[in-house]
DNA sequence: CATCATGTTATAAT
DNA sequence: CATTATAACATGAT
């Protein structure tokens, strides 16, 4: 499920962890969730350890901790990066939380307990031991290096590949997935299958730029907020969702309408994902500059 | 029972 | 070599 919005979510709600000492680690063994390592050894190099910092970049996020131990510890910091796949889940919970089936990973505190939770099992945990293993990242579309020249490099290397195929490409734009992509190309508005080339790279960066915004007021800012740091309560995935005048809101109803004109919504099979298109205001291009 | 799902990756085909 | 399609992964909802 998640995209850039959700991805800095769940990174605001294991934030209510930061500077607790863990405890105790559970990790569930065997599951592909740990499919790059061992749950051992997350849990042993967790275990006694303190969250310092998170960050999240694209869909993917690095948490931060101390060596276990002593403050003073000569040991580098250990990261962990999580990637939440198509319906992973980070949620504070209460510290006497009991891990359910599709719990992978609790992290207990003293006062609460940071859960990945993960039914379909095709996100993942990586613990990394370098002092920077996020040296080098493509820049989000709403970093500084995100500027025309950026786009204008994207649209133009490629010129012939499928607008939403590019928009899907983690290098090129980190976090957008495919409710997003489809988002911004009914607003540019251009034919998801419009080839790259043919964009217009100051606007693609203006219309990206503004969709991710708005995904984080809607859905990051909004959820944080009536989770609170303390609420505790997972809730569901999406309890605020952007406003219907977004095509987020109509893609997937059986007879969906266009937003914007009323028309009913086209969809199929674009870049090898499902996609929803209005047919009116984005109708096909043919593939010339 | 069949289809589809906010994702990634390995492999095959073009 | 580069782009594109397909299968696979595991589970739940419709």
């Amino acid at each position: 499920m998640p995209e850039f919005a959700e991805v800095e979510l769940a990174r605001r709600l294991w934030a209510a962890g930061l500077s607790m000492r863990i405890t105790s680690v559970e990790a569930h063994p065997g599951t592909r969730i740990f499919r790059d390592g061992s749950a051992r050894a997350i849990a042993s190099a967790l275990t006694g350890a303190e969250l310092l910092a998170s960050r999240a970049h694209g869909k993917r996020l690095l948490f931060t901790f101390s060596p276990p131990g002593a403050p003073g510890s000569s040991r580098a910091a250990t990261h962990l990066e999580v990637h939440l796949g198509m319906a992973g889940r980070l949620f504070p919970a209460p510290a006497g939380y009991q891990a359910g089936r599709h719990d992978h990973l609790l992290l207990r505190g003293r006062s609460l307990a940071l859960v990945f939770s993960d039914y379909r099992q095709f996100g993942r945990l990586v613990l990394h031991r370098d002092p920077d293993p996020w040296a080098a990242l493509p820049p989000q579309p709403l970093d500084p290096g995100f500027n025309l020249p950026h786009l204008a490099r994207l649209t133009s290397r490629q010129p012939r590949r499928a607008l939403k195929a590019l928009l899907l490409d983690q290098a090129a734009f980190p976090g957008i997935g495919n409710w997003m992509a489809d988002e911004i190309c009914w607003r540019l508005p251009c034919h998801p299958a419009t080839p790259a080339g043919r964009v217009d790279p100051a606007l693609l960066r203006r219309i990206a730029r503004r969709v991710c915004r708005g995904a984080i007021r809607h859905v990051a800012d909004r959820n944080a907020i009536r989770h609170g740091i303390n609420g505790f309560s997972p809730g569901r995935y999406v309890e605020h969702v952007p406003p219907p005048a977004w095509l987020f809101r109509h893609r997937w109803k059986p007879g969906g309408r266009c937003p914007r004109c009323g028309s009913t919504l086209a969809r199929s099979t674009i870049a090898s994902r499902s996609t929803a298109w209005c047919p009116f205001c984005q109708p096909p291009q043919p593939p010339q500059a």
